[in-house]
DNA sequence: GTGCCAGATAGAGTGCGCTCGAGGTCAAGA
DNA sequence: TCTTGACCTCGAGCGCACTCTATCTGGCAC
């Protein structure tokens, strides 16, 4: 029999609040959870796992909204599994697209980190290099 | 004499809506807006460039608060550009921790993919590879 | 039995960043 | 002169993701 433990414990494993677990919860996003005999939530380790996916994905931009569908097919079992293979697929793509924006942000305000070294070398303010490309 | 137009032209050159520049001038986002007679907003095209600007801030996490802090020594003209360098650059670094960041993440979404695959073309499920190095 | 803690529910409140609507003014063109 | 459209102010409303409060219950130690 595997390792059983409450909410607190998860908390304490996860770093998430016990509110925001319990809030998880209510949102859809906390497959197979069970209660004890006293109604209290009982977790495994494999909800560890979990909420270290959740939060990679909340930290990568995927909406509440979106991770309960992706629970809903994981409460689909054997059936299910593609479609979580997709939706993380897609979300893995839309993450570098993410990196790519950031990056490209990034350098446009290194840009002007080295407008105003200049200006403030020079007393001089300099022309604004270039205009950064259109958004498609 | 450079270049004036009023914040319909602004909202087209900028794609910020009339509404989000308005709130931006309410919450001290943007400097240098001057009036016409008729009490209408009156912009030139460094206001675009501010833009450009803020929206890479935005993109990159900053918030409203912080540029509104960014935008006061912008007010200061000379005395204030040696702090707007650095909060700049400090920015950048952030900015680069959050690129990690996001790497991280996204490689631990590209193993599960893998563990997917796995699992769908074995039928038996594989064991999770490897911890997730703590956070330090 | 009495404390006390961990846990439960329901629902209100918070912070952020917009977003929108109501109602009014002003200037230019027909 | 009348209409139209772009602009104005003020303030309410919204969506998201928590976060917290109030109040109650179950079970173990003493």
């Amino acid at each position: 029999m595997p390792e059983a433990f409450r909410i607190g414990e998860l908390s304490r494993r996860s770093g998430r609040s016990i509110h925001t677990i319990r809030w998880y919860e209510a949102q859809g996003l906390m497959p197979g959870v069970t209660r004890d005999a006293g109604g209290r939530r009982v977790y495994a380790s494999d909800h560890v796992i979990w909420l270290e996916l959740v939060d990679r994905l909340r930290l990568t931009g995927m909406s509440v909204a979106e991770i309960r569908a992706y629970a809903r097919h994981v409460r689909e079992g054997r059936a299910g599994r593609p479609r979580l293979r997709d939706i993380l697929a897609a979300h893995a793509a839309e993450t570098g697209r993410r990196i790519e924006d950031l990056r490209e942000a990034k350098s446009f305000i290194e840009r002007k980190i080295r407008f105003y070294d200049d200006w403030i070398t020079t007393g001089v303010r300099p022309a604004i290099p270039k205009r950064p490309k259109p958004r498609p």
